[in-house]
DNA sequence: TTAATCGTTTGTGTAGAACAAAGCATTTAT
DNA sequence: ATAAATGCTTTGTTCTACACAAACGATTAA
């Protein structure tokens, strides 16, 4: 063990820098968003089912890190607004699959459209490729569906079965 | 649909992606911090405090983006742990100025290094070379002390200006 | 038939954080 | 010297986001 002191191992880690960024884009963002009637939780639920395409509520959950529970209300209202849509599985009736309206597509274009100014704000130190970079590192980062059912690795494994 | 005007400007934003990576890497962070006595918030205020050094408390609540009567007792954590020091300015004894302790130093890189295992878990899409890319464009963007002192631009660019 | 699962509803508790108001120490202006 | 403004602190209020638990209907599986 001696042998290796932690010389390829920068020690800083992204976690605290990750937190500030998303917290002076986020704060800024909601005065964008509040006029389009979103908040970050449904903009950030409408981006993962773009993103990760349809699934069903335990899967969204899953991926958005928030408790089941708390999913129903959000889905709520989106669905109110008819950005999502909930439809019986035909697979197994008990789930709901839930997708994106194409109302819920436009919002969302519209909604990334009006954040440009913000996103313009606060990253006024990077350069448009390194916005770029970014963008795409984070979308790489972002893309494993799932940490906890891909670690903690039980049998639902099942019909829709996600990681990767 | 069909053919997109928008040619140059890819319209997907990042802070739905900052705000999901964020999250998930904070969650899974608190686990690791609780024994050692933090808590996200402390970790980003040690972490401002080594990269952006000594600051008086009103700079310091202005790059976090909170409310400096919340810093007040987030401070006061600190302080009691001997992680931080505050020390009147010579300048202006109204003004505290607020420093990163040798033990706060060695504490955050303890708790740096115990972050290592979840940052893996949350980055396994990445390879290290673009987790450096992503830790130095952070470390880049976060870079801006100051986003509504320099924006706003009031008289205050007096004693200790910020604004880079 | 019984048991398990998925989503829903309701309710509870906790933590983060904005905001307001008032006070003390100190500095600046008159 | 006195008055006004500033920086930090304290206290207290309020909101919101969430996790968590319990119980229910619908549906599937044993």
């Amino acid at each position: 063990m001696a042998s290796l002191p932690v010389v390829n191992q920068p020690p800083h880690r992204c976690g605290a820098l990750l937190d500030h960024l998303s917290r002076r884009l986020r704060t800024r963002s909601e005065t964008v968003l509040t006029p389009l009637g979103l908040r970050p939780r449904h903009l950030l639920t409408l981006t993962v089912l773009r993103d990760h395409g349809t699934s069903t509520q335990q899967a969204l959950a899953s991926t958005l890190g928030i408790d089941s529970t708390n999913l129903v209300g959000l889905l709520n209202d989106l669905e109110a607004d008819n950005l999502v849509e909930r439809r019986r599985s035909p697979e197994d009736r008990r789930r709901h699959v839930v997708e994106l309206t194409d109302v819920g597509a436009k919002k969302l274009a519209k909604a990334e459209f009006a954040l440009a100014a913000v996103e313009d704000e606060v990253l006024t130190a990077l350069t448009s490729e390194q916005r770029e970079e970014l963008y795409s590192l984070l979308q790489q980062a972002t893309a494993t569906t799932d940490l906890a059912a891909c670690a903690g690795a039980d049998d639902s494994a099942g019909t829709d079965g996600l990681c990767r």
